[in-house]
RNA sequence: GCGAGAGUGGCGGAAUUGGCAGACGCGCUGGAUUUAGGAUCCAGUGGGCUUACGCCUGUGGGGGUUCGAGUCCCCCCUUUCGCACCA
């Protein structure tokens, strides 16, 4: 018969919820513990993965909270975005509606999961009371030089009228409508994150507790490269061309330059050139193949010679500029300079176009490298030839003395690159936050004065699928101009939903604050972040983002710390069958229907019991059941000794064990005590949860064994502490039935914030072990001995295990004894 | 291509500093019991050999270090993830 799960866990979540059981605040009694999960976007159903990832969480919250903490464990909702807006379109409902109503749906099933979130913290990003603070928060930005608008390529859906992110261009197509997308140039707003971007970098060393591979896929992310940026000064021109290199070392290995297709110099160097109607051709087949086809073929080297040629900065020498389509505008300074011995592309390239390839570094100076056997470009370090006075270097010594060399001439300097791009936040869409600026025309670009926030979005716009719906709003886009009361133009923009989320966790601190985005008092309470738990999906942009924000704050003198999240964890994917659940599929596992037949406390110990936080779990029904099963044995359990429990329950006597099963008994509870705390702190819950499993069938095996322990005190005693002990561990796991049967055995207020108990080492104990003998590395048999036996007497002992002798053979060449552990034998 | 992980029974997964591989659960087999439920209880469960005591073998493959290797070192294979012409 299974316990009415139902019953019990609408009972407590009531509890929890009148009595305000985990409502924190900044009591300074107790040590803080900010426990934060990345909040959902709201799309109404609670899927397996949240799931997950808020069991995950509550445990910590609940252990933590059990453990004296003073625990900061709240949640929302990431509100804003782009479903919101289909819903509008394809069900003509405005996105504020179906967002609120599918938080209203989200919020229900978190209840029913019986997570001990402070409600009374729940932020919603969607909400003018929150968003006016992203344009609060933009206005600082723009101030200070964080913020400005540029003109930048983007991807263009002509038939949407909008701009694409790059997730939402597949295989050179609208996500939404398959037209072809094209590369144009906007005025698009930007964050510059490059400005943080080697604190960004060096700050990832003090990320200890952080996976490695998310600080790695940052560090990549971020793409710092060292080098020196040289000046190439073009034949009979004005005209000079700054390259970047991390090889300057190879300068002398220069025989030609490439540049990219979009460079703003090409015009006016192939102005007189007669083949520049070829050139043309060549530039917009690039342009246009661009993102498309440049993943596809990354192989296929093309370029174009320019006509034109350039003197090189150290030798004079005249040698030819190319177009090339390998070479990209948004990195270095678009213009490469070629060195085919030393870079496998440019000796591609150099094949290809019977271009001279010259050898400046050799791995042997007496055997140098002789370029007609060369088969592909020789990119190690070596030594420096053929490059004047800097032969016989060191090619690493070689990059210092000729940048210096060029620097002296003022033909370039050390120059460090990055791979991250300043942050595009603008969106032509409706549902996100307005940007905060008006256009005046005798003005120009004015933010809306701090009083009049928030811009609050339309009502009177129309969804129809195609371009920004703010533009079609009458009223939104007229505005007076703050400076001189003119009439002017609003900007219609919106801000990428990653703005919303880079500082949420800051709102939970004072949700309610009408006068400030956040309180920096509270935030220097509470923050860091203590533990941060999500998708690894947002390894690289939420958690840059947020990041970057941090800084940003900090700077701007509105908070003290530098990191916003001391350790993270990145829980895996639930998968179905190897892949991803998603409605197209048609694999979703419902949480719902599973909470209806199996409670959420069989749930959530199920989740969390079959696989460890990181790791990816394929989901399978079948496992559920031992969840389900394990607690009902409990309850069953707990019912059968309900006596005992009541009577015996508070008591703080202490005994002696007698009996071989008493002891172990007891050196069972201190176990799975000691093995629960330390694989929660470590996150382990899939061992803490078969540790509290070997602690009931220790349970189970004495209460089987031993007839009468009912009549006799210590037994009883004994049994009673250890079901209650089981019960307190269990708590954080399946919170509602340990409250009931902790209510049903006499126990006074929550066992959800009752003291975690301390394990007793004493008790840990045995006063008999068991060792494992070897005879060369194999077991061949057991010896058990007292604990305080010497190692020459269990040495000596070891020698007469029954089935040990026989391999022995009396030539013993050596005995190794490893405490508590084995003994073997060499012969 | 580059970088970072991961390979343990039929399955999910355990194994302190190198120290009895397979904890715990699922599944399966056999048994008990029952107002038949995905119930409960007991026993078994890596492979091979053996009537049995036991023996051999076994953590992707191959070498090595060691009294002893899932764990450390070298080479290879498979696989997942990230980046992908980054100058």
């Amino acid at each position: 018969m299974d316990y009415e799960f139902k019953k019990i866990e609408k009972k407590w979540q009531e509890r929890w919820n009148e009595a305000k059981a985990y409502k924190a605040s900044e009591d300074r009694s107790k040590p803080k513990f900010y426990c934060l999960e990345m909040y959902p976007y709201p799309s109404g159903k609670l899927h397996m993965g949240h799931v997950r990832n808020y069991s995950i969480g509550d445990v910590l919250a609940r252990f933590k909270r059990r453990n004296g903490f003073n625990v900061l464990y709240p949640m929302g909702y990431d509100a804003m975005g782009l479903p919101a807006e289909n819903a509008a379109i394809q069900k003509n409902i405005h996105p504020r509606e179906w967002t609120l109503n599918c938080i209203e749906l989200m919020k229900e099933q978190q209840h029913q999961m019986g997570f001990s979130y402070d409600w009374d913290r729940m932020v919603s990003t969607c909400l003018p009371e929150y968003y006016k603070w992203n344009q609060w928060i933009f206005i600082q930005f723009f101030k200070n030089d964080l913020a400005y608008k540029k003109k930048v390529p983007i991807n263009w859906c002509k038939k949407c009228g909008t701009v694409l992110a790059n997730e939402q261009v597949i295989d050179g197509l609208c996500w939404r409508c398959d037209t072809e997308v094209e590369e144009k140039e906007l005025e698009q707003w930007l964050f510059n994150i490059r400005k943080y971007a080697d604190e960004l970098l060096d700050s990832l060393d003090d990320l200890k507790e952080w996976p490695e591979k998310v600080k790695l896929m940052q560090k990549n992310w971020i793409g710092k490269s060292v080098g020196t940026e040289i000046i190439f000064q073009v034949t009979d021109s004005e005209l000079i061309i700054p390259a970047f290199t991390t090889r300057p070392d190879t300068l002398f290995g220069v025989t030609y330059l490439l540049m990219a297709a979009e460079h703003p110099m090409i015009p006016e160097l192939i102005e007189n050139s007669p083949e520049k109607e070829k050139i043309d051709t060549f530039i917009a087949k690039t342009k246009k193949k661009s993102r498309i086809d440049r993943l596809a073929d990354t192989q296929d080297k093309d370029g174009i010679f320019t006509g034109r040629y350039f003197n090189h900065p150290l030798t004079g020498e005249k040698f030819p500029i190319f177009v090339a389509d390998y070479v990209l505008m948004d990195y270095g300074t678009g213009a490469v300079m070629a060195v085919p011995a030393h870079d496998q592309r440019d000796f591609e390239f150099a094949k290809k176009f019977d271009l001279p390839i010259r050898v400046v570094i050799t791995p042997d100076k007496d055997n140098p490298l002789r370029v007609e056997e060369m088969e592909e470009a020789y990119v190690d370090p070596g030594m420096v030839v053929n490059s004047d006075k800097f032969d016989g270097m060191t090619n690493e010594n070689a990059k210092k003395a000729i940048t210096n060399e060029l620097k002296s001439k003022g033909l370039g300097d050390f120059s460090t690159t990055y791979r991250l791009r300043d942050w595009l936040i603008s969106r032509q869409r409706y549902w996100g936050t307005p940007i905060p600026i008006i256009y005046c025309d005798s003005c120009g670009i004015v933010p809306v004065p701090e009083d009049d926030l928030p811009v609050v979005l339309p009502d009177d716009v129309k969804f129809t699928g195609e371009g920004n719906p703010l533009d079609t709003s009458p009223t939104f886009s007229k505005a007076a101009c703050p400076e001189c009361g003119e009439p002017a133009r609003r900007e219609t923009d919106t801000m990428d939903t990653f703005v919303d989320s880079s500082w949420y966790f800051l709102r939970y601190l004072s949700p309610d604050d009408s006068e400030k985005a956040f309180d920096s008092e509270k935030a220097d309470f509470w923050l860091p972040v203590d533990h941060y738990i999500g998708g690894i999906t947002h390894a690289i942009l939420h958690l840059l983002y947020a990041r970057f924000f941090i800084k940003a704050l900090r700077d701007l003198g509105l908070t003290k710390i530098s990191e916003p999240f001391k350790r993270l964890t990145t829980q895996g994917m639930v998968l179905n069958n190897g892949e991803v659940m998603s409605k197209s599929k048609g694999n979703v596992v419902d949480p719902g229907k599973l909470i209806d037949k199996f409670g959420t406390d069989s749930i959530r110990t199920f989740i969390l019991f079959a696989a460890p936080p990181e790791k990816e779990y394929d989901w399978n029904d079948d496992g559920i059941f031992g969840a389900s099963r394990f607690l009902n044995r409990i309850w069953n359990m707990v019912s059968d000794n309900k006596e005992i429990l009541i009577k015996y329950g508070k008591s703080e006597t202490t005994y002696r064990y007698e009996t071989k099963e008493e002891k172990q008994l007891a050196r069972a509870i201190e176990a799975a005590t000691k093995q629960v705390t330390e694989s929660i702190e470590s996150l382990h819950y899939n061992t803490a949860i078969s540790g509290m499993m070997e602690l009931f069938n220790e349970l189970r095996d004495f209460i089987t064994a031993v007839s009468g322990f009912q009549t006799n005190d210590v037994q009883a005693a004994l049994v009673s502490k250890g079901i209650l002990r089981l019960l307190s561990l269990l708590n954080p796991f399946a919170p509602h039935i340990t409250e009931e049967l902790w209510e049903a055995i006499g126990g006074e207020g929550f066992i959800s914030l009752s003291d975690w108990h301390k394990y007793d080492p004493s008790l840990l104990a045995t006063d008999e072990i068991t060792l494992a003998v070897q005879v060369n590395g194999k077991v061949r048999g057991q010896l058990v001995v007292s604990s305080d036996l010497s190692e020459e007497e269990i040495k000596e002992q070891a020698q007469q295990v029954p089935n040990v002798s026989k391999f022995l053979n009396g030539n013993i060449r050596k005995i190794i004894y490893v405490k508590n552990r084995l003994v073997n034998i060499v012969v």
